[in-house]
DNA sequence: CCTACCGATCGGTAGG
DNA sequence: CCTACCGATCGGTAGG
């Protein structure tokens, strides 16, 4: 990579190129992350940027990691002493909302829109995107099932059709802050929520 | 544009390039829908195309707009015949989702997929699409108040919160359907949209 | 980490 | 509608 740098700072690099990339993704998609484009944000050469992945797709795959790592910081762990079940679901869902709120990335949801731009393609990097979907949609399965055996939610519930609603309010949400720049769509997503998921 | 072809034969080429922009844009992107891509996919040359359009960014307002009438055609066209209010809100919703379930075009709904494309960025591509979602919304809007003055809908009923519903039913059975390939997506949809819309 | 390249492709133009 | 170009940028490599 460098051999002038210590690891610390090559890790430092590395840290930066993917925040960059983060929020350049974010707003203009993984294809439209360049490294030209990434080098002079970063007052970079492109081979020095290029040196810490080898290829755009390992790039891209990087990316993908870090914005799942960042969701897990952002959501899941912020609500990880709430009790099981439905008050950890409702937790989750705040969290989540409050994430879009707080506009952690400049462009939003970073995997609406990774999925939104690769659901039509093939290969590694869209692989990951649904594989990360996949696993969260599981994790949320797994507290709405909880949260009817405990009698929180009715016993017929649908837990992939509860999980739809979820990702249909979510991606509302995302939908009319990014597109419409509506400040009352965090407000739209939490009564949504609020009447799916009683207190 | 072609000194050697009729007026209807230059309209019916423009036709075939919307139509296979229309195609691509839909799975790839209105930045991936480039040029020579075009050109190749069609045998002709890149200035063959470009002739009939100018610039990139005319070709993607012209998409946008072929866009906007093919959703015309397949939605609202063919329930215009039903009575106005609640029917007519529920023949617009069941034609959407007949729209997609059909998979119309390859790359699943085109203006989700330009949407999160373009809401990051600025300039006319992004106005056209913002603009055109509006319309679309209001145009759902008259009939939940229709609905509402009917008394088919409860008088406390928020609009603008029963169109995010709607919207973010459909993203979501466009998320499921393109990235999970889920065949369950529609028959979800269809749920969600008969709970929110009684009979 | 850099400079100095490479072939391929981008959007677009000139001229017929 | 075509051929034949243009400069700019793409991802990537060689070599230090």
């Amino acid at each position: 990579m460098s051999p002038r740098n210590s690891v610390l700072e090559t890790r430092h690099t590395r840290r930066r190129i993917l925040d960059r990339s983060l929020a350049i993704a974010s707003a203009e998609g993984l294809e439209g992350l360049t490294i030209g484009r990434l080098a002079t944000d970063l007052g970079m050469s492109k081979a020095g940027v290029l040196g810490h992945f080898g290829t755009k797709e390992t790039l891209q795959l990087a990316v993908v990691d870090a914005a799942a790592e960042l969701f897990n910081e952002e959501v899941p762990q912020r609500v990880r002493d709430v009790p099981l079940g439905l008050p950890r679901l409702r937790a989750l869902c705040e969290a989540w909302v409050s994430h879009l709120e707080r506009g952690v990335l400049p462009g939003g949801c970073f995997f609406t829109a990774a999925a939104t731009e690769f659901d039509g393609r093939e290969g590694p990097v869209r692989d990951a995107i649904a594989g990360l979907n996949t696993l969260w949609q599981r994790d949320l399965r797994l507290h709405v099932q909880r949260a009817i055996a405990a009698g929180d939610l009715p016993g017929d519930t649908d837990p992939d059709q509860f999980i739809y609603d979820i990702v249909g309010i979510m991606l509302a949400l995302n939908h009319f802050q990014q597109l419409q720049h509506d400040p009352l769509a965090t407000s739209r997503a939490r009564r949504a929520l609020t009447r799916l998921l009683p207190a």
